[in-house]
DNA sequence: GTCCATATACTTGCGACTTCGAAGCTTCGA
DNA sequence: TCGAAGCTTCGAAGTCGCAAGTATATGGAC
């Protein structure tokens, strides 16, 4: 269920000049179109704790519950509530309501948002090999 | 191990299970660190406009200026301005005033920046792959 | 020679929106 | 009656946006 591989790359080891080139190479409606979505999109992600929520999606692999996510993610139950709400509202999470007893509630992140899950591989990634403590000691791997 | 420690890329396009098993391979020690590197990145990046301002660095591809940042991202100045110490003080951004008339001060990614900004692209050409309006009707593309 | 507008990079005040934290709600089995 | 799951509601606190103000020196108007 994690892996279409006949996906394209999607690759986001993209160099700016050919994200520039592949932006500029639309027309302007479709690149004021993209340019929107981005803008949209990094509003979105922007909101508290939803890249924490679909960061825990990306490592998770599979359905998760709200009580889950709750106790993943340091997120009071009512934020947690509007990011998912959020979420399934872009289209990014799928919800799914079991009728049983207690109730059970699963969230499935979409195609889209599977999309998007090499960013927080990336991230995380980059956590790996950096640090964020402001005195930045850590970035002593010679770039390019 | 599939990743030979000295210098992997970095590449975003790491799966999912890749990643997990590269942050397991490490001491739990260094694990905590890391998930809470990506903890604090991602409460970061989660401000607002923090990943719109490193998106304006990351197409740029120079300097930017208070200004520059200012006409780019409708953001207040207020919220640039603390966003702007938030970076710097990350150690993601650089800042460099001159001592002139009227004032100058550049703002230059450092190379800790630079290896998140494939994460700008990814975003960039997600937004041409998709989109975010709800009904979702833009993932017919290539989807199973 | 003096006064004012301009330019840049911010800061301040205040109101509005967002988030937090704790508690409550619902249904049913033990 | 309690607990479990998934929320919602409430008041308090934090964050953000908007408009205006600050500091300095150059250039033009008078």
């Amino acid at each position: 269920m994690s892996d279409p591989p006949e996906k394209p790359e999607l690759s986001a080891n993209l160099s700016r000049e050919e994200a520039v080139a592949l932006r500029d190479s639309f027309d302007p409606e479709e690149r004021e179109r993209v340019e929107s979505t981005v803008a949209e999109l990094l509003d979105l992600l922007g909101k508290a704790h939803a890249m924490a929520v679909l960061s825990a999606f990306a490592f998770a692999g599979e359905p998760l519950r709200f009580s889950d996510l709750e106790s993943d993610i340091d997120i009071a139950p009512n934020t947690l509530s509007a990011r998912l709400q959020d979420l399934t509202g872009a289209g990014l999470l799928d919800r799914t309501a079991y009728d049983e007893i207690p109730p059970r509630v699963e969230y499935t992140p979409t195609e889209k948002a599977e999309a998007l899950f090499p960013v927080f591989a990336h991230l995380h990634h980059w956590a790996i090999e950096h640090d964020l403590s402001a005195d930045g000691t850590t970035d002593e791997d010679g770039g390019e």
